[in-house]
DNA sequence: AGAGTAGCCTGTAAGC
DNA sequence: TGCTTACAGGCTACTC
């Protein structure tokens, strides 16, 4: 599913494809009425219509278009959003929800399995995202800047990492690649880590979203593939991928089996003997604990 | 305020 | 075989 490498990756190919390029048609389906966000789908295309693409940039997994008046086409794929860099010609892709028509005589097709992809004009980018947390693979983005955003949370920390306010850009699969690489279990709550976790946990971020973007996103899914390129292509870096989906296969360091628990509803795979399990598990079971054993001894 | 969960949506896979 | 159910998940809205 689309994540920050899987958005990064098609920042970079419309940058190369459709930099420049003007828009000369706009057609949005009637089956996709959550697609466009605060106005109707005509008012949309009216604005749309005619304006050139004067920039591509990318903030947590928004893509943002920049256009020629100063505007801004601000576009969140969700779950299963694509775009296509098309012929008009060439055979019709599944899913098709919107097509925008180019002047150099391509379209791009806006195909979403789920419909839960989401589209903006607006005066600022910023405004649609304005809680979002730091980005990972800015160089402000350091282990001492995740340590104060993540630790003071007593959630789990599998969770902390996609709260997107915390940190822009992770989703479940690089979640549990940058848990894995870090070797931390998936329910350790936030604020019990350690800084020497913090400084694992930030280099195994990085390290995953690196691996995503070299890869050219993944497209592991469970259904159809839900992320392809710009040009229908599906990414590689699944074949890279050592935790999410792995479910009782070896882990690559030690050939355990890997496991599979819930978080927050949302599925996670680790390794049982890397990814150690939190101590005295959570709120009941470290309660019962303290009173068990009243006296504390120093350190 | 922070934590947890239902709902959005639809194709696939598992269970009966 | 055909039906039903669970699941995948980014995000918002809601409750506790």
């Amino acid at each position: 599913m689309p994540e920050l490498p899987e958005v990064e990756t098609l920042r970079r190919d419309l940058e190369a494809r459709v930099l420049g390029r003007r828009i000369t048609s706009c057609a949005v389906s009637a089956d996709a009425p959550r697609l466009v966000q605060l106005v109707t789908r005509d008012e949309f295309c009216r604005q749309l219509r005619g304006r050139a693409i004067a920039g591509l940039r990318r903030r947590g997994k928004y893509l943002i278009v920049d256009l020629d008046d100063g505007r801004a086409w601000v576009i969140h794929r969700r779950m299963s959003g694509n775009l296509l860099y098309r012929a008009p010609d060439d055979a019709p892709d599944a899913f098709t929800r919107a097509v925008f028509g180019l002047d150099d005589g391509h379209e791009l097709r806006w195909t979403d399995l789920r419909k839960f992809g989401t589209m903006w004009l607006v005066e600022d980018a910023t405004m649609v995202m304005e809680s979002l947390g730091p980005e990972p693979l800015d160089a402000a983005f350091t282990p001492g800047v995740l340590r104060e955003r993540a630790g003071r949370r007593s959630a789990p920390v599998k969770a902390v990492l996609l709260d997107q306010t915390v940190l822009a850009g992770m989703g479940n699969l690089y979640a549990d690649e940058a848990l894995h690489h870090a070797r931390i279990h998936p329910l350790r709550p936030a604020n019990r880590l350690r800084a020497a976790e913090f400084e694992r946990l930030h280099a195994g971020i990085l390290a995953a979203l690196r691996m995503g973007i070299e890869g050219r996103g993944s497209s592991l899914g469970t259904t159809l593939r839900d992320h392809i390129n710009l040009d229908g292509a599906p990414g590689a870096s699944q074949e890279t991928v050592r935790a999410y989906g792995r479910e009782g296969e070896p882990c690559y360091a030690c050939g355990t089996l890997m496991r599979r628990i819930k978080v927050r509803g949302r599925s996670s795979v680790f390794c049982p003997r890397c990814q150690p399990a939190p101590r005295a598990g959570r709120g009941a079971t470290a309660a019962r604990r303290k009173r068990a054993a009243p006296k504390r001894r120093p350190a």
